[in-house]
DNA sequence: ATGGTAATATTCCAAATGGAATATGACCGA
DNA sequence: TCGGTCATATTCCATTTGGAATATTACCAT
């Protein structure tokens, strides 16, 4: 029953374990693959971190630093191997991340708490111009899917890329309606009650004594 | 033309703008207010990045401490209020954000990007399951929005849920299409041709001298 | 050969983040 | 009125993140 507990891996090191389940390799190398596969498109990376994360992953006993070597000329480097118990993190890692969907927090869903702020001909304005970058993005990405298709990749490496586009789709498909359901004033655009919440919470703050 | 330059201001630091936009505040009663109105189900809270941010801001000019009150015998505590240029960058970042897509990185897409990894029935299963928690989720915040539009609140105020709600829509039937693929074996489970990638990158690396 | 740019590889440090620790008074029951 | 717990309010610190700085070799044009 011990294989329940479920170990907190970051996105990052995630991708660390996976690469090294190919084989080993050193941090930079890593890097240079995450770029080279368009990783970097969907996992935040920079050095930092990924060094930072790579000495974590391996005082964790997930990779072991395998050999330190000087070769061809180049810096010296660190090269990295998975452990067994790093590749059981991968496994049970990957299968959570599928099963539990987690908060995400978005940047566009703090735009829309405060998109009453603006006028409305200016918010919609702003959804518009949204929805048109969404749709070049969107050009662009499925271009991409379908040139790789084409040059042999399997729709199940690229599934990610599948993904993004289905939601860009979906955002651009919701952000229409509302901007033009606040175009054509079928969103009332008055604050409603939550001076309410604040008459509640007035009972602590600023009464006497 | 000054204004055409975009100022990054974290979805928390915007969130204390907007606060303050209302009335003068101390941290935390910001905290929360953001919680009584169920922002920090968008936003990412905690103390630490709070009074961290409220130093920024103020350091930037965009809020000021207004007074260092010891009031009801409560602990001391500083109240800060929006300033012109504060309310000026409120304004822009909120239009900014919501007419520019930026790239989030999802945790679901780390797990789909290495879902390979696993047995194909596996991976169906894991979907399947989240396909459920995803429904789970719906129908609960679904009966949240509507709960707070029958007790007044506007549609305007709640559009974040309402989105929140129609994204999760949109990845459990997207969740449920691949699981089914899976299951019928239309999402053939094959690596394809990443390997031609690392034979590519092989003349880094290994090659002799 | 030489000097300038690009690629390789890591380290360093400032800033942001998360969460526990601390402190103070309010409230309530025995 | 004493003690325990809850709400208020901030500070502190370890970790993580982002990005610039550094160092070494490769490559190419002159």
């Amino acid at each position: 029953m011990t294989d329940t507990i479920s170990v907190d891996v970051s996105p990052l090191a995630l991708s660390i374990l996976e690469l090294l389940s190919e084989r080993p390799m050193h941090p930079y190398e890593l890097a240079a693959t995450m770029r080279s596969r368009h990783h970097d498109e969907f996992i935040r990376l920079n050095f930092g971190s990924l060094y930072h994360t790579v000495e974590v992953l391996e005082r964790n006993g997930w990779i072991v630093s395998a050999e330190r070597e000087k070769e061809g000329g180049r810096p010296e480097r660190t090269i990295y191997r998975l452990t067994d118990s790093g590749r059981k993190v991968l496994l049970l890692t990957v299968g959570e991340i599928l099963a539990e969907p987690r908060r995400e927090y978005l940047h566009f869903s703090a735009g829309l708490m405060f998109m009453h702020h603006l006028e409305p001909t200016v918010a919609a304005e702003k959804l518009e111009h949204r929805a048109q970058a969404l749709h070049a993005l969107i050009t662009k990405l499925s271009h991409l899917l379908d040139e790789l298709l084409a040059s042999g990749h399997t729709r199940l490496t690229l599934i990610e890329l599948e993904h993004k586009i289905a939601l860009l789709e979906g955002e651009r498909g919701w952000v229409r309606k509302i901007a033009k359901g606040i175009t054509d004033g079928k969103l009332e655009w008055r604050a409603g009650i939550d001076a309410g919440d604040e008459r509640l919470r007035r009972k602590h703050g600023k009464s006497a004594h």
